[in-house]
DNA sequence: CATTCATATAAATGTATATTTATATGTTAT
DNA sequence: ATAACATATAAATATACATTTATATGAATG
């Protein structure tokens, strides 16, 4: 697999919120599934199955305790590197299209052309 | 917009070989999308749509000249911290599903179970 | 060993989004 | 104004992916 592959593959784990709020929530901890469903709110299931992404793409890693698995992060130096990307996310303004939360702008097309 | 939402929709934008392919070759500079297309070898209206996309996510900004759009990095910092993720995606392993190339973890199961 | 709790998987569904092909808009020069 | 070129949009298609609901696995405990 090629670099530039890679690094894609990972963005795309990284762009979808509900992972987001996962990698968040775990920081420098580690945390078992049920602790991460509590915090988020999200379903079981839903915890579950972005856990499997985010282990099969090596950001997470995971090690059973007796009934329990526990997630952290792969590698640390993934926070400081959110941080850097938080500024630039900041710095971008909301308007037009997305203002329209929740909406892709390609679904804001798509509706109202 | 609140802040994760902004940070989740930059790492969606980034999660596509053919815009970081975009971004790469634009780098510094300030690119027609003639020259674009040239380079990257993707088809006009493909390059297009990818680069309104880039420009929705304020990624790129553009500057129209006489029958030529360029297009360039809106907030210079996104390429040391490209450089930054480059070098965590580079600690990823080829292991199982990843070396399936062109195929994402999904498909595989799904082909393959 | 059966029950309970923690986690994972499967199947089904809906939606988002990349790509192609075809066509339109916009700008310049003749 | 029309031809030629640069770029953008539209429609059509195919696929990827998130989410839900239902069920399975796997470990601990009575």
């Amino acid at each position: 697999m090629d670099d530039a592959l890679k690094l894609q593959m990972l963005f795309q784990t990284l762009g979808d919120s509900n992972r987001l709020k996962i990698i968040g929530f775990i920081g420098e901890k580690e945390c078992s599934v049920s602790e991460i469903v509590e915090a988020t709110g999200m379903s079981q299931p839903l915890v579950s199955h972005h856990l499997r992404t985010l282990r099969e793409s090596q950001v997470l890693e995971t090690k059973r305790s007796g009934p329990f698995v526990y997630y952290r992060l792969k590698d640390q130096r993934l926070l400081s590197a959110l941080g850097i990307f938080s500024e630039i996310a900041d710095s971008i303004e909301d308007k037009e299209v997305n203002s329209t939360m929740f909406c892709s702008p390609q679904w804001w097309r798509m509706h109202w052309k």
